[in-house]
DNA sequence: CGAACATTTGAAGCGCGTCAAAGCCGGTGG
DNA sequence: CCACCGGCTTTGACGCGCTTCAAATGTTCG
């Protein structure tokens, strides 16, 4: 279902355009940036641990991630996923301390960029800067719509949202189709991503293949029908702000919104 | 409780000022920025609809409101409350559309600001705009927190932790003390914010009230001993990313900063 | 080929939802 | 000042979705 193995400017480029169309030289930018070297982190194995003083932004190369936060008496709660071209704690700089781990699910690839770098970057292409800031506002938006999916939704169709969130995002950076991904999770993960117990996830994805919306085996899931799969869900895509290019509002603001905002203390 | 109404630059000053202590000029210039007609929306009324393009930017100035999705079939989730000092969508413009809407829970007496404005404003200092950042980043850690509150707390611990959070947010724009504060919400509110059904959250409420940790009458929440009710709810507040003074555990205010108590307005 | 881990299945129970009706309270008007 | 109304709170009976506990059955990989 991959390419071969894009580099990191690649996929950050791929997932920016969803943002806005970037011309040659941003994108030189953008590679001259992250001229840096691919670190990996081996699977299920800790990134950044709750509690300490958070590090530079990290970009994702290739590989899964969660981020998630645990409660004293050993619950988890995994509040998000990071894909490849995702950025995250984008400028975490202004907080003292981590308020949630993150963890790699797969062998994860990744680059570490400085702060500096990024603003930088963002300064002197603010239409760049424009498209982190994006980012992160789209990254709210997804922790607003979790909170929906797990107050709200029952487990069908916590799971149904979550596949078909995963698949827009996959899709946004080219690696998936509306016919299905390379699905690394296990049923544990599902479960700690929706808030329910790893039997119950179980029965659950029976009832999703027994209704014909997915098939899952062997880390692939399939989906035949993906209209149906977002109506048995009540899925709607509008949270992930995909379709921005042209018709966003804003062109002109320099340097991202708060052009100052990224720089630490 | 307030002798006269703090107005929206004091509102803002406040809360920006838990983040770092502002300089004269810093705050002559928010107010200079601020100086804007209030408005006001009635209780029950939205003021924002998911979907539409989103308008300037809002700073509460007294009253309650929060931020909602709702689900074809009528199912309701409160995501978010916007509290006085609270500034919301800081940057949507970035974005074409609402992706949930803003409500008032009470009366709300509100300012809208351009962009353009709080853009200057950030420009010409710096240290407002990283305030501001701060805010936003810490409205996304508390969307994180709020979905390991949903999806892993039980009924209890998930009530308990929304009147702790409540309590250190007011508490930092000076409308609470550990012992209690005014609270407007009704139990369909609290509800629709943590997923329970009005009927089992007033169940809860008793089991709160039986074991000690609060009462709520007439629309005021008093906590007895704020600390134990931290611990009932397995509440951290790290979360917030306030600086941390007096608030925590263990301390309490001797007569609190406002003599008055929790004297309705 | 066996250890570690992931998936699947079964049985039993509880937390929370659903439905419905009864109090309660503040506000409004006669 | 009382009568009434609408919204909020409280209560009861019942049922279901999901959890819990436990064990069996894959599956992967050294």
């Amino acid at each position: 279902m991959q390419d071969e193995d894009p580099g990191a400017a690649e996929m950050l480029a791929r997932h920016l355009e969803n943002f806005a169309t970037l011309s040659p030289e941003e994108i030189a930018a953008i590679e001259a940036t992250l001229a840096l070297p691919v670190r990996s982190g081996s699977a299920r194995r800790d990134l950044i641990v709750e509690g300490a003083p958070p590090r530079a932004v990290f970009l994702i190369v290739s590989g899964w991630a969660c981020r998630f936060k645990t409660l004293e008496d050993g619950r988890r709660q995994i509040v998000g996923f990071l894909l490849p071209g995702d950025v995250c704690d984008l400028n975490n700089v202004l907080l003292a301390r981590m308020d949630h781990s993150i963890g790699a699910l797969t062998e994860v690839r990744y680059v570490e960029i400085s702060n500096t770098a990024l603003q930088r970057l963002s300064l002197e292409h603010p239409r760049v800067g424009q498209a982190l800031s994006w980012q992160m506002l789209v990254t709210l938006s997804t922790q607003r719509e979790w909170t929906m999916n797990i107050g709200q939704r029952n487990a069908l169709e916590r799971l149904g949202s979550l596949f078909c969130e995963l698949s827009l995002r996959l899709q946004a950076v080219g690696l998936a189709t509306p016919l299905g991904y390379d699905f690394p999770l296990t049923q544990t993960d599902l479960a700690d991503a929706t808030g329910l117990t790893s039997v119950h996830v179980n029965r659950t994805l029976q009832h999703l293949r027994a209704a014909g919306l997915i098939s899952l085996s062997s880390r692939v899931l399939r989906i035949p029908d993906y209209a149906a799969l977002e109506d048995a869900s009540l899925f709607t895509p509008e949270y992930l702000h995909l379709d921005q290019r042209d018709t966003r509002r804003g062109h002109n603001l320099p340097g991202g919104v708060f052009p100052g905002g990224l720089a630490g203390r």
